[in-house]
RNA sequence: UCCUCCUUAGCUCAGUCGGUAGAGCACGCGGCUGUUAACCGCGUUGUCGUUGGUUCGAGCCCAACAGGGGGAGCCA
């Protein structure tokens, strides 16, 4: 079968004016006179679909037809009739219509409106809505982006380990992978579980963040990005938390926190064009029915230069602004929730980033300022969605390092390869991670991470 | 983990003072020569989240549990 897509008609319709071509796809309205009836029909090649016009005339299977329940399956052979003028700028005038997959009364998808959290819970059959169909094609075109991004400027894209063997990569709790007998798990004379028995001969995780291992390739290639799934088993239960997410990481050597900013923005600055030239008709959507205010917001980023201020700044302008804040702020603390949304979407009224936080509340392996009290680290935080990048300029001077992780209490013995990264040939080099859903969020005005990730993980949920 | 709100038909919701279940949509049948969340007429659909309690009587009041939403902490 010589399949058409409706991506390729809507890209150069008056070509298609007149021809007949088969279309395949799924119905998403239907409905019926005596002499005739309408489909609307998504072949899921792009967000919008066609009008088959069906015609008791012409096809032999009519009243089948006009039986369809929405969600069937078929394939139509007809003529595409421009139709200026009209709500759709063409439309199928079928010839023959053939029932693939029939779908049934009691298909959980109506033609009407359904509540996100309906639809979260039939999450194999969202992306056959206008809203998911719309967040995931977005989903893939950024995936794309990022890659194209780094891929146009000579970085390596490098796969992290998603098991790991260091049990500090710091970033939070981790999911333990074994393959001891869980009822039964061999045990040491102390009682503890003895890991030396185990798959790998010692115990094992899944990937919290793939930064440490990135920085030993950055040492290598110079520019280095990482784009894959990361787990946490916090239990967090927020709106802007799973524990299953992709995360990009890029890794840039020779370079200090002012070129992590600069390639961080330029980042988004390509994503955001991408998006509005390649997802419209999706944008136009979101900013309809999610946020009024999305393209505004969007076109007016792709233009702007970016904004830092840094935490010592930042302090003095929340304190400064009169706002009444449930959690005080004084310099040392960290930055609430509610202290980073007045920043960006109050002070800034768009993306701004904090530098320079003191040293007490970042990591380990962020460089110190020559101040001795704040380190080189970085956040990106937008409007809505708070923050999106977390980043830092590494600490690349050995003796400062591990002084640093004496006070912190960390082992040495479990950093030795990153410690010894510092030894042979280190340089001064800086990174950040990037979360790619809240991107997404960001992009599409989605308010809640569950739903622009196909299946979800969170904490009590791993339906599918 | 904490705070808070919610759970009634397949879906979205109403349900008064505690007195025995209601609308729109969907679905079924009929009508309609250009609809587009089609329209018009008729009709079908209920473990009121679960368990227990108070009461002559509970969708409604109380308790526990489950699921979901929003907010907080942690972060991306």
């Amino acid at each position: 079968m010589k399949r058409e897509y409706i991506k390729n008609i809507y890209s150069n319709m008056e070509n298609f004016g007149g021809k007949e071509i088969t279309l395949g796809g799924w119905i998403r309205s239907i409905r019926d006179s005596k002499a005739f009836g309408f489909i609307d029909l998504n072949d899921g090649s792009c967000f919008k679909g066609v009008q088959v016009v069906f015609e008791r005339e012409k096809i032999k299977n009519y009243d089948d037809i006009a039986k369809l329940n929405i969600g069937s399956a078929i394939i139509v052979k007809g003529t595409v009739e421009l139709t200026p003028g009209m709500q759709q700028p063409f439309e199928l005038k079928a010839n023959e219509i053939a029932v693939e997959g029939a779908s049934t009364p009691d298909y959980p998808l109506q033609k009407k409106r359904h509540t996100v959290e309906y639809l979260r819970e039939q999450a194999y059959l969202r992306p056959r809505t206008n809203l998911f169909s719309a967040v995931f094609r977005v989903r893939s075109e950024v995936a794309y982006a990022i890659h194209t991004f780094f891929n146009e400027r000579g970085f390596v894209y490098v796969h992290t380990p998603l098991i790991t063997g260091s049990d500090c990569e710091g970033a939070g709790e981790m999911f333990r992978v074994t393959a001891l007998n869980v009822n039964n798990p061999p045990k040491n004379e102390d009682g503890t579980i003895d890991w030396t028995q185990d798959f790998f001969g010692k115990s094992t995780n899944l990937t919290v963040s793939g930064q440490l291992e990135g920085e030993t390739y950055a040492m290598a290639f110079g520019k280095i990005y990482t784009f894959g799934p990361t787990f946490r088993a916090e239990n967090s239960n927020t709106a802007r938390h799973a524990a299953e997410f992709w995360m990009i990481e890029p890794e840039i050597a020779f370079a200090d926190l002012n070129d992590n900013m600069e390639l961080a923005w330029d980042m988004i600055k390509h994503i955001i064009n991408h998006v509005l030239t390649k997802c419209t008709q999706e944008l136009e959507f979101f900013n309809s029915f999610v946020d009024k205010t999305l393209l505004e917001r969007l076109t007016a980023l792709a233009q702007s230069d970016y904004q830092k201020v840094s935490y010592t700044e930042a302090v003095k302008l929340l304190q400064e602004s009169g706002a009444e804040f449930k959690y005080p702020v004084d310099w040392g603390c960290d930055l609430q929730t509610e202290h980073e949304r007045y920043l960006t979407e109050q002070i800034f009224k768009k993306p701004v980033f904090v530098i320079d936080y003191p040293k007490e509340i970042k990591s380990f392996y962020m460089r110190m300022n020559d101040d001795n009290k704040t380190v080189a680290a970085m956040d990106l935080l937008v409007p809505g969605v708070g923050e999106i990048i977390g980043g830092s300029q590494r600490e690349e001077r050995l003796d400062v390092l591990t002084k640093r992780m004496e006070e912190l209490g960390l082992n040495e013995n479990d950093y030795w390869w990153y410690i010894n990264l510092r030894r042979f040939g280190g340089t001064k080099h800086a990174g950040y991670g990037l979360g790619f859903e809240r991107i997404i969020m960001y992009l599409t005005g989605v308010s809640n991470i569950r739903d622009v990730i196909p299946y979800p993980r969170t904490v009590g949920n791993a339906e599918y």
